[in-house]
DNA sequence: TGAGCATATGCGTGTGTAGTAATATAGTCA
DNA sequence: TGACTATATTACTACACACGCATATGCTCA
């Protein structure tokens, strides 16, 4: 959150960016694109999710700026973006863990 | 992203955190408790949402840890649970104006 | 050119949830 | 005690979207 408060129209874009990391499918689609490009076929046998819904979250992710897209003859490569996206994830995972802490030392307080 | 491979468990839990994000209402109301905490009618007029709105969407907040409550007779007293909710808007918002000077730039070549 | 493959898209369905209005809960004060 | 206030909850409606199926697009190679 920025020092100056955000306009309406930023907090809706804002609010739209974090809806695309509101879904697991897409979550793991991004967790393996860690080491790599990927093609959509590589992702759908990694998953286990259909092809239709592959295409579909990494159109998605695309049109967010997560990803990028790479065309070679039949094939379509899709790569992380950055790398900021994995700290969201990690400064997430770093929240779910404090959480968790939390409430075992509750539990055996 | 942490170094090994996520369980489905743990995206469904990330994805959830990301959600509550997901939503401008609850950005803006975030974004409001920046400076100190508020009670559930500060937060109704600083919105503009309505009561009942307001009081779901801090439950959620609550639920997920972003926000904790204090309770003082009548008044429930909110406040952010800690910082690391605002650097995620702050990543957030480094990309989004990333991307703008990236269009610009194109649209200026 | 046509067959075959990788990827993208359109449609229909079910589910989840933001919003509102009405009401419940719980605390304060006369 | 009862009136009043702040907050929480419930029931309902409207809308967004993940998914699967079917099909379209676009490229390669014989």
């Amino acid at each position: 959150m920025a020092r100056r408060a955000l306009t309406p129209d930023v907090l809706e874009l804002v609010a739209e960016r974090f809806r695309v990391l509101a879904e697991p499918a897409r979550l793991q689609i991004l967790q393996c694109l860690r080491d790599g490009e990927l093609t959509v076929t590589d992702l759908v046998l990694a998953t286990g999710l259909g092809q239709a819904n592959v295409s579909k979250h990494l159109r998605q992710l695309d049109a967010s700026g997560f990803v990028s897209r790479r065309k070679e003859g039949l094939f379509s490569f899709y790569m992380l973006a950055d790398r900021s996206v994995l700290q969201l994830c990690e400064i997430m995972c770093g929240r779910l863990e404090a959480e968790h802490r939390a409430r075992a030392k509750v539990l055996t307080r």
